[in-house]
DNA sequence: TTGTACGCGTTATCAT
DNA sequence: ATGATAACGCGTACAA
């Protein structure tokens, strides 16, 4: 089985290889007649382009990289449908890789991009990153965008959610439902997300003349598990909590756990809002009231951004923060 | 920014071209000493391996591919982790595509894995498929993988869960709990792992001397909506009916809405058991009893398989089945 | 439109 | 026992 090559296609064609290469990529000019007599060349032999000749030559690849944490968490599903829409308008292959936070294999895919000359690559950084690592990537000229994690360094472009505003969002309406007494629960204690929708929460809560107390902010892992561990002694200690603001719906859902357990309604009881609005958020008893932040958007958003930088655009490094909406179900009530 | 180059390494340390490479892929006979100066002279010149030029000359590309429909919908997210995992311990690069059903899409998909000189690939092929594409890829000397739904031609390997078992062991829980009105709800048509499932389900029916009610087994589309929309008018027409077993999670799901608003509580009014055990079946209230798949256990395998092929493993193709489990939670009740 | 040097590892064959 | 030589994989783009 030895493939036919694009050398063999000019023999057959009686042209040159230049121009069966051209007739294949649409460039220069080639004549209507020719270009029929390659394409029937083409298609008599059966041939198969090459792409990994094209690459050596080119060096550089249509194959582009996206690193996530973990595909199985919905919110990233959803952003790799987004961006692996977008790359297969552009043919672009994108190479898909799980961190699960762990530096080492993150370091070990981009490794690999660059190894395959790929064009660009979408990374949402494992939590623990150094910054020799965005150092290093810097220096390599690969167009790189950042997501959902934003980075600091003002180099890479980034495209994300306003974490800031959806927290404001979520705590100016359990404001208007009502409620004095909001709890924040979840998220990293170091991570720079989790400060800025701390930062939502306990800003509009100043604003309304409401007092911040410490210990009704909790960090916990993103794990339903973890919601509910962290949620259940809070509820038990401090009975004038009437809502509380979650991190992440993968929390709040354990915190509804923890309610239940605590024969707390949640709705009538006890408001709660979550953050990220993945499925799972509208299939829960009763819905849950969250930020939705258009993860399918920010896919499709790197993507483009992607794709224009592979294109050569050099503009500054852009930030694009996509607007987050409050979407209203069940979960805090429906009374104004 | 001129690339270093294997030769600029070998001119660095003193040695052959030759030499480098069979120290960076750990063959031949190479002294200790050679091997550190060539070590050495990596470390030195910051070489970046050239995986293209490698492919080129290997026309094997250590790149493979998995084609979905959607990884959005969880059992599939859940699969492409275990696959994605598996990958990554062989140190295998892995492509990424979703076909939304789309015919033109999967193959596109699968030329571009040909022009890469992929090495393999796992799919899960489009439900309307034409048999000229498995023959087409049989010629291709490729190895190739199919998941979850079985495809007609005894060539290829695959590995799916065994639906007709699946739907057995939700039957006769069904029965064991003495329900003898059981409807069946959801697949298409068309889809032959709806006709195993469905199998299990009337084969279990007859072997309890139960009637098979044709009106009581019901097609939708794989959505929450869907299986909403057709449970309705069945519950409302068929009050006898005390126990579903839906074709998917997602169907069932959407059948719980349908019975709440018909004013019918699950697990004590209707029984239901699903299938495939995603995330969501054990978020709801009440808990969805299903039939587990082991989504993450099909890529694993399926992972491992490709690589014995890519190995030149050329045992006859394998069916690999995955045994189904019933998990049981709160929507059958817990009455014996 | 064409001729052809080039991109860069790999490995079979040969040398010491 | 170690290592060198050189042909080769195949598409691309520039000079002619």
């Amino acid at each position: 089985m030895t493939s036919i090559t694009l050398a063999d296609v000019a023999a057959h064609a009686g042209v040159s290889t230049a121009t069966v290469s051209m007739v294949l990529r649409n460039r220069g000019r080639i004549s209507a007649a020719t270009r029929r007599r390659v394409l029937e060349a083409i298609d008599a032999l059966g041939y198969v382009y090459n792409q990994t000749a094209a690459n050596l030559r080119n060096r550089r690849s249509n194959q582009i990289g996206l690193l996530l944490h973990d595909i199985t968490n919905p919110f990233y599903a959803e952003m790799t449908a987004g961006l692996s829409q977008e790359m297969a308008r552009h043919d672009l292959m994108l190479f898909l890789a799980n961190s699960e936070e762990s530096v080492e294999r993150q370091q070990k895919f981009v490794d690999s991009l660059l190894q395959n000359s790929a064009g660009g690559m979408v990374l949402c950084a494992a939590r623990q990153t150094p910054t020799l690592f965005f150092e290093a990537l810097k220096r390599r000229k690969i167009p790189a965008i950042m997501v959902v994690r934003p980075v600091n360094d003002a180099h890479f472009d980034f495209v994300g959610t306003d974490n800031f505003l959806g927290t404001q969002l979520a705590t100016r309406h359990l404001i208007a439902m009502g409620h004095r007494n909001i709890a924040f629960i979840g998220g990293s204690a170091t991570s720079s997300t989790r400060a800025q929708r701390l930062g939502g929460y306990t800003s509009t809560l100043v604003e309304n003349g409401l007092p911040i107390r410490q210990e009704w902010i909790l960090c916990s892992d993103a794990s339903q598990s973890a919601g509910c561990q962290a949620a259940e002694p809070l509820f038990r200690a401090y009975p004038a909590i009437t809502a509380a603001l979650c991190y992440q719906d993968v929390v709040a859902l354990g915190v509804m756990q923890a309610l239940r357990a605590l024969n707390r309604q949640i709705g009538r009881d006890v408001a709660l809002i979550g953050f990220d609005d993945i499925t799972e958020a509208a299939l829960v008893q009763p819905g849950l009231t969250t930020i939705s932040v258009a993860a399918r958007e920010i896919g499709r958003t790197a993507g483009e951004l992607l794709f224009r930088r592979m294109q050569g655009n050099d503009e500054p490094p852009k930030r694009i923060i996509l607007p987050p909406t409050l979407v209203i179900r069940g979960s805090c009530g429906f009374s104004g």
